[in-house]
DNA sequence: CGCGTTCTTGACTAGAATCAATGCATGTGG
DNA sequence: CCACATGCATTGATTCTAGTCAAGAACGCG
């Protein structure tokens, strides 16, 4: 419907560059592309929804998808945030099964897609593509296995440190008074991200606005002091020199 | 050193089910098995530790391999028990980094053995081997991921009860008074499985035997009532007819 | 300007961790 | 075969983190 953010050029860049379809001779990547169709989707549409049948496979090019779980109970928990370059619904794709999550598109979204079916192929014809699906996998394994166990062991306040140094590093836009979180990010996110609840992720907030280490506004952050927040992460003493 | 458990011949039989290989025309099949070698590890001794180079790529045959991974702080915690079929350090070997985790031998063991790269030139060779890789991946993350989501948002009852209830599964062997857990599985295991501490497992596991759901001796475990069992992890309400 | 969100804060509670003491098995060596 | 050491398991007392509930403030939008 609406023109794309990026030119096709600049497009094209991000993908070469994408893990997935690194290392892959360039007659490959292009013939693989020409296969692939284009979609745009704006803030707050939803890209597919939990228990959708998986068969289309995606990778964002601009804009930012927020990946969802909703639990029986009706706790939602997020799982992930994608920034251009990842893929997305590449899991349930290549297993065949539904998707186990809802994606949303928090911004303007361009994707690149693929049929499910096309894309076995694809990696049957092109070896080099299944073997970096697995390594892009593999990467994103370690990444929630991380998370598991910082759930699993931290108290609350290291891992919304963790959450939003994370942050920082996918959507950090260096701004004079900090850095940035260059996308809409509530409480409510915060607390679905690090497995809480909104008033504790409030609470700690407040505090940490009023050592100076945050700024924020609503569904806004700015980190003044990244380094007050790894001393947090990591547990490390606070800034007294005693110790 | 020592000569396996089971025959030749039945170890190709547990690969050929190994949702890695299948799918693999017989030929390709015996091919790639022919690359690999073979070891033997006692129960107790470890197959890799954390923090290794991953150079090595494993199907377990026989025997059962427990993964742990320990913080900077000196938490461990389990990730995953491994029966047969099953690929061991698949994700790093995959990735090219080091291990992030522990893999030990809880019964005698015998595995498969490839070396990282010759994996990966099999996998250009027969794309299927990668395309399976990806697929045994992706059911691997949607387990963790589960499991992320019940760490998140469940009580420590649920957990304990929805573990045992997967460990049934995965190593039950039914006895005349009910299903025995057929392997070494201290109430610390429990806990580093669950994310919990031996005490509040301790308490649990009390409370479910004077119950009669369970019955324990040291490192090891019974279910008399695996529907008392799933009540708990679906947080049905007890036996009462009254809601 | 009124309305719906989002966010904050306080009071209270409960679930689970921590600490400490003790009981049991199991295996060891005298 | 018994005394002992060791590791595993239980239980009670206590503490504390974080969840729950409730009320209201601040913000943004139509």
């Amino acid at each position: 419907m609406m023109a794309p953010k990026n030119t096709i050029q600049q497009q094209l860049q991000i993908v070469a560059q994408c893990s997935l379809f690194c290392d892959l001779a360039p007659a490959d990547l292009t013939a693989v592309l020409q296969t692939a169709t284009h979609r745009h989707y704006t803030s707050g549409s939803f890209i597919f929804n939990q228990e959708d049948k998986a068969n289309t496979f995606y990778v964002l090019l601009a804009g930012s998808v927020r990946m969802t779980q909703i639990t029986p109970e009706g706790h939602q928990i997020i799982v992930h945030f994608f920034t251009p370059g990842h893929g997305v619904g590449i899991i349930a794709a290549l297993g065949n099964f539904n998707y186990p999550l809802t994606a949303e598109a928090v911004e303007d979204c361009d994707l690149l897609v693929w049929n499910r079916e096309l894309m076995n192929h694809l990696m049957e014809k092109y070896p080099k593509l299944a073997i970096n699906a697995a390594k892009m996998l593999a990467v994103r394994f370690n990444e929630l296995q991380d998370r598991y166990r910082e759930l699993a062991t931290e108290r609350v306040e290291r891992r919304v440190a963790r959450t939003l140094l994370r942050l920082t590093k996918q959507a950090g836009k260096k701004m004079k008074d900090g850095i940035l979180i260059d996308m809409p990010l509530s409480r409510r996110d915060l607390a679905e991200m690090t497995g809480t609840t909104i008033y504790s992720v409030s609470r700690i907030i407040s505090k940490w606005e009023q050592d100076g280490l945050v700024k924020t506004r609503r569904e806004q952050m700015t980190i003044c002091s990244p380094h007050g927040l790894v001393t947090i992460a990591e547990d490390l003493p606070p800034v007294k020199p005693a110790n």
